[in-house]
DNA sequence: TTGATTTCCATGAATTCCCATGTCATCCAT
DNA sequence: ATGGATGACATGGGAATTCATGGAAATCAA
């Protein structure tokens, strides 16, 4: 498997919605562009999602292809599928990283998820996540530490790999 | 495969029902032409299908063959070929991009999915599909909303492409 | 010759491109 | 080790181009 995503960033966000890719990030984003090259500049695609998301998802150009190939593999006309090619299909797109290093986030997805004047990057795997600073404050990094917090003060979260996955 | 479709448009359809055709989705279509050139504008089919379709579905020139000729290697003669058949090449019809990027849509299709001043446009993989926006709402978007009500508020739909895939 | 369809031109807004600056960390030669 | 020279990176500003859209003129069709 390519690289994974690693870290957590701020980044500033221009007037006109332009925002660094965190480096690290685009030594990934490259990695995982079968069309990218020395010397050129890598694409992506930022899933976005429905009304209730308040993030933007962004897949490497070989994550996004390998969820297409699932779907494609689906059931024709199935509900599930119909769900997945709107979501992954439907409220998505595909953008490319400029020879600065940056992206233009529309006005339509800077106010989808509220995002002004910053933008807070985070890894997932091999796909990371944009945030408005204040929403992964107060949603999501608090949902984690409150999940932590039923374990004891030393507990080790590497014991929950030799869990069943299907827990 | 060629790129694929992505994202969410609305557009205005002006009194001689002409409609832009959003710039990324005109990318794809090129792409997906093989008579076009750089400086040339694309072609595609929409295939439109029977009264009970209120939407109109859009195939680039490739994707389109591919399905005429997974038609033709069926038995000839049989149902099933004549039916698609009909849809394919009988309820479709085949369209070139003006040098503005825009199509226009005939009375007989505007009428037919009831499209009057906007038009909403939305990816589906290799296709894309055009709604009259308030038919989207009503038939589609509500549906998928219900659906995804089922499912706890941090329901993450890649889940689903771990099931079966004859779910 | 009248309505419909196609061309051609026009324009404001949005998007992309190109160049510039400031800040670090690194590398190098004295 | 020390003051640069170098280069990657984050960020800003303005020019140039593309887009979406509207209207008029030209062409067709019957």
């Amino acid at each position: 498997m390519a690289r994974r995503f690693r870290g957590e960033f701020h980044q500033k966000v221009d007037g006109k919605g332009r925002v660094s890719i965190p480096a690290q990030f685009r030594r990934v984003l490259e990695a995982g562009d079968p069309g990218w090259s020395d010397g050129k500049t890598p694409e992506f695609v930022i899933v976005y999602g429905d009304h209730r998301r308040k993030y933007l998802e962004c897949y490497t150009i070989q994550a996004i292809d390998e969820v297409d190939d699932q779907i494609a593999d689906m059931q024709r006309g199935s509900v599930e599928r119909k769900m997945l090619e709107t979501l992954f299909s439907g409220q998505s797109t595909q953008i490319g990283v400029d020879d600065t290093g940056r992206i233009v986030l529309t006005k339509k997805l800077r106010e989808k998820i509220g995002i002004e004047d910053e933008a807070f990057f985070i890894a997932k795997g091999d796909t990371f996540q944009m945030w408005k600073p204040e929403t992964y404050e107060a949603e999501e990094l608090s949902k984690t530490e409150a999940w932590l917090e039923e374990f004891p003060e030393d507990f080790d979260p590497l014991t929950l790999l030799d869990q069943k996955r299907d827990g």
